[in-house]
DNA sequence: GTGCTTTGTACTATAATTTAGAATGAAATT
DNA sequence: AATTTCATTCTAAATTATAGTACAAAGCAC
């Protein structure tokens, strides 16, 4: 496409523009985006955008309102429900994740590992008991978080080292950013069976989060109940630590895991 | 791809042929496909298959086990989440599903129009309140379903002959299958304000379906309560059916809709 | 353990699709 | 009423996608 001669790619740049634009769309937000926004964003002449679109539109990837603005389709949540019924864990968990909802009366995420990060791909609130909005699907680092924290515990030395290899930047003035400060904090993070996120990620919120493990023992996904620090103080959030830990170890035993 | 001198094609071949793989692991379910399945399935060389799974996997549009079974992958939650939060009707009516499903008792789903269909976007169960499972992202006829009759009924004349053209099979013994029983059932509905489907879809289910309205008036999505046949009878489907009615006006008001 | 099949991956010439740009018509703005 | 903006269509040129072959590794049969 540039100017330079072409050297064999290993992946198909058609898809990856495809997606490309679908990303673009997802973070538009609302009222969409004109066929001449998505041409000029990606550099793109304005034919092959219209190719683009009319064939995504075709497959209700994307939809187009009266405005000839486009969205993110339906086919996606198929796509999407179907990812998750396949992850056995989303629907094991489901009914736990509710119950320490209403227990605690704060906001609670389940996520499963994805490289260095982790991803939330579910999500359940005290009073309004909202499903898919927010923060699903974001990803956030495993260093710096109650959630990714539980996980990263349960890795591999050699696993944990890459990840600190890849460096710690310090999101907010109470990051662990110190390997050796990481690796204590993991150390007690499997002595306790639950991690707390003291505004690590973000300033004035706090969280705890649980290990989930499969049927192997391996860290499949990580429970976590999540507050404002005003609300969720220090002693709060010990207070939670043991309720989050057990919900954790009952949905692990639901998926297979012996070795409680 | 196949012999014929190529004519032009309007649409993306490429785009629409990973979307295909995606849809063909959707519906493998469990377990996951080969790439020597999907080069099978799709009478693709293994090279073009390791091509295409390379590139989605990259985008962590589908992820591969350690056996190396593809599934579908993480990226999909983000860009469904995307679509849902754009989709403020969802956000709307969230709380209002599960109000209602708490006082009937009985499953409750939120639904939205797609050309002759409605797809479903959210799901409450009374007990359990599971959320992205099942039907979510299904779709389901319009002219034997509740929350598709519900929208139907306040579509244009024109449109209602469209979807009437297209044919209305029998699907249960109790499918309302020639126009003028439609166009008299659509008309009830009007009059009601809600619509009833008394096993015209699925034997042995009745659902209750009401239409959502936005600011312009137009029918923008339903919600529907529905249970087992047993259960949910001809007089408990007619006591709910207020109920019903009455949430989906009240999302409608939130909505801007201002002619209730 | 050995030989066999099957798997995912890499490479290359051919063939096909994708691409940009100009041209068209419709709609909204001035 | 004139002008700009927009989506859409068309065509030749160029890039990308394709199938076939080849290879290494894993699994299976014997």
């Amino acid at each position: 496409m540039s100017g330079a001669l072409a050297n064999q790619l290993k992946t198909s740049t058609t898809v990856a523009k495809a997606f490309a634009i679908l990303d673009f769309l997802a973070s538009s937000g609302e009222g969409g985006s004109s066929l001449a926004t998505i041409s000029s964003q990606f550099g793109i002449s304005k034919s092959t955008a219209h190719r683009y679109m009319t064939t995504l539109e075709e497959l209700a990837v994307v939809e187009r309102d009266a405005k000839d603005h486009f969205r993110l389709g339906v086919k996606l949540i198929e796509l999407a429900a179907a990812f998750l019924s396949d992850h056995s864990l989303r629907n094991v968990a489901d009914p736990f994740l509710h119950e320490l909802a209403i227990r605690t009366q704060e906001t609670v995420h389940l996520a499963i590992p994805f490289g260095d990060e982790v991803v939330y791909i579910a999500k359940v609130e005290s009073s309004h008991a909202l499903g898919l909005t927010s923060r699903i699907g974001a990803r956030v680092p495993m260093y710096c978080t109650a959630l990714g924290k539980a996980i990263l515990a349960h890795y591999p030395a050699e696993r944990i080292e890459e990840i600190i290899r890849a460096g710690l930047p310090a999101r907010t003035l109470h990051t662990i950013t110190s390997p050796e400060g990481l690796l204590r904090e993991l150390e007690q993070v499997r002595a306790q069976g639950y991690a707390i996120d003291d505004q690590e990620n973000e300033l004035g919120v706090r969280c705890v989060g649980a290990p989930i493990f499969d049927y192997i023992g391996k860290a499949v996904g990580a429970i976590s109940v999540s507050g404002p620090a005003n609300r969720m103080t220090l002693e709060r959030s010990l207070e939670l630590a043991p309720w989050v830990r057990d919900t954790a170890l009952a949905v692990s035993k639901r998926m297979g895991c012996r070795r409680l």
